[in-house]
RNA sequence: GGCCCCAUCGUCUAACGGUUAGGACACAGGAUUUUCAUUCCUGUAAUCGGGGUUCGAUUCCCCGUGGGGCUGCCA
């Protein structure tokens, strides 16, 4: 199966073409196919340079990379295949796409028209006070060839607008919908080449995935109200159209279709926030589309073989982002601890430079893995590693625990005994949590009410990694008596 | 306005015409030998309305209603 993607180079690549190049990718991987990537730039207002490359990385980022048409080499884009140029602009160049409109005015199922935008204007402005749809009311199909040539002399500006039957109806199967159904009349006169001599979208769509032989075109539901005009280009030409799937939009809380008026809609600023590709790619994935089992986490790999088109909903989806930061804390505790520990260095390196070199991040890494949900949350989780924490008595104090402003200094002696009961060499957090138990069964205190003021004394935060795990980490890094500093630390707090 | 598409918990969704309408996220409560988090358990919560067809409709048909998309020499 050949899929493709066909985005316009106007920016960064949207939630929802990340979404359809996903289903393109995942069909073509899954029947050993091609995934196309083809660059649609042919209204030269709108593109933006850099935009491909920007896009092209960032479909990298997700794990899709093109087998054909345009894709990375290094930082640049490049094009490979046999069916190219893959950029529409050197398409144009070529002249492709006139070719192809001369054709269809040869057998007469386009025609020139020269109404000026003003007329066009007005004309819509009528029919809209008449409450008629807007639709091209075919003026120039009037003109007589000897008409047309005079204005072509002249050097009138002129658009070719396709000529479509009214009394045609155009039925068609979609690999999502089942059929849809269009009368010819209801239909405009759609423009195929602009007065620029560039092809509309119609046009080169057409064209293109013909000449590209591609299987399948999976794009967004928005276009099904043009579905029947490219079905007609594709008969007009005597070729063969593709499979369509039409693909529910993404929408936003209200049920309109996204916009980044109300979301972040761009991928790259789910980069930046520290969404793992892994997470994105995996919600994106069950937005609209189930495996019909209970299975939630998928990898790419996992998706290619359990993914398929006709599981996919009809209905929009809203994005809805709660489920995403859920499935990031699931594949960022999916980690290798070593790999999750590399991440994690150049971020705490660049508040506390000492972690570049640390020899002890892996254990540190190890204690924060499964409390944390991004990558950014690092630093401040590991804050008192690497600077004496400012230590409060409110903070010290819990009612919660049951640690009260008067059982407190008593509480941090009691801790300080325990802890200096204990030889340097025998300081496991699982040693050290027998030894807190011991006194518990004394009677006089609950476990809560001495780890959680060690706790705070050894972190200065309100949460964080367990009491005696962090007690073990800083005293093999820094010593027992470190870790003995800070409880006096606080204990000189309750006094003073 | 016209054309097209759609409709199950708040959200994402499951259910050959026969289920106590299931799961996940979120939320609430509880457990997990301290906080936060993780993990586990429990709970709250849905078939848009009306007609058909049928012994029986979430499921099939029709009509409403609601929502969305398109209605550009943008894609």
């Amino acid at each position: 199966m050949r899929t493709r993607f066909a985005p316009s180079p106007t920016g960064y690549l949207h939630v929802g073409g990340l979404r359809t190049a996903l289903m393109s990718w995942l069909v073509a991987r899954q029947s050993k196919g091609a995934f196309l990537l083809r660059i649609e730039d042919t209204d030269q207002e709108r593109s933006v340079a850099g935009a491909t490359e920007n896009i092209l990385k960032t479909l990298a980022w997700a794990g899709m990379q093109p087998d054909e048409g345009v894709m990375l080499q290094g930082d640049s884009a490049v094009q490979k295949g046999t069916k190219g140029p893959y950029i529409q602009s050197e398409r144009q160049a070529q002249g492709l796409y006139g070719k192809y409109a001369d054709e269809l005015l040869k057998s007469g199922h386009a025609y020139h028209c020269f109404c000026t935008p003003q007329r066009l204007e007005e004309m819509r402005k009528k029919q809209e006070a008449r409450k008629q749809a807007p639709m091209y009311d075919r003026q120039c199909v009037k003109l007589s060839p000897e008409e047309v040539d005079a204005k072509l002399k002249a050097g009138e500006r002129y658009v070719i607008r396709m000529k479509v039957p009214h009394e045609r109806i155009i039925a068609f199967e979609d690999e999502i919908r089942g059929k849809v159904q269009f009368q010819g009349h209801t239909v405009d006169d759609q423009v195929l080449l602009k007065s620029d001599g560039f092809p509309t979208y119609h046009l080169a769509h057409v064209v293109d995935d013909h000449l590209m032989e591609i299987d399948l075109v999976i794009r967004g539901e928005e276009w099904l109200s043009s579905l029947p005009k490219h079905l007609l280009l594709f008969e007009f030409l005597g070729w063969k159209p593709p499979r369509y799937a039409h693909v529910p939009l993404l929408l936003n809380k209200d049920r309109t279709k996204l916009s980044k008026r109300q979301n972040s809609v761009a991928v790259e600023e789910y980069m930046q926030k520290g969404y793992l590709p892994e997470a994105l790619v995996n919600f994106l994935a069950l937005l609209g589309w189930n495996p019909g089992t209970t299975q939630e986490l998928f990898t790419m790999e996992e998706l290619v073989s359990a993914f398929s088109l006709d599981r996919v909903q009809k209905a929009g989806a809203v994005f809805d982002t709660e489920k995403l930061d859920w499935l990031q804390g699931q594949w960022i505790r999916k980690i290798p601890l070593k790999e999750f520990m590399e991440r994690i260095r150049p971020l705490v390196a660049e508040k506390y430079p000492d972690a570049a070199t640390d020899k002890m991040l892996e254990k540190k890494a190890a204690l924060i893995q499964e409390r944390i949900t991004f990558f950014a949350e690092a630093p401040d989780m590991l804050s008192f590693f690497y600077i004496k924490p400012n230590v409060s008595l409110d903070l010290l104090i819990s009612s919660k625990q049951k640690v009260t402003k008067e059982n407190l200094p008593r509480a941090l002696e009691v801790i300080e005994n325990i802890l200096k009961s204990i030889p340097g060499k025998e300081w496991t957090s699982d040693r050290l949590l027998a030894a807190f138990q011991e006194k518990v069964k004394e009677g006089e205190w609950k476990l809560g009410q001495l780890l959680w003021p060690l706790r705070v004394a050894l972190t200065g935060r309100a949460y964080s990694p367990g009491a005696v795990e962090v007690a073990e980490a800083m005293a093999e890094e820094q010593g027992t008596e470190a870790v003995l500093q800070r409880v006096q630390t606080a204990l000189a707090l309750t006094t003073s």
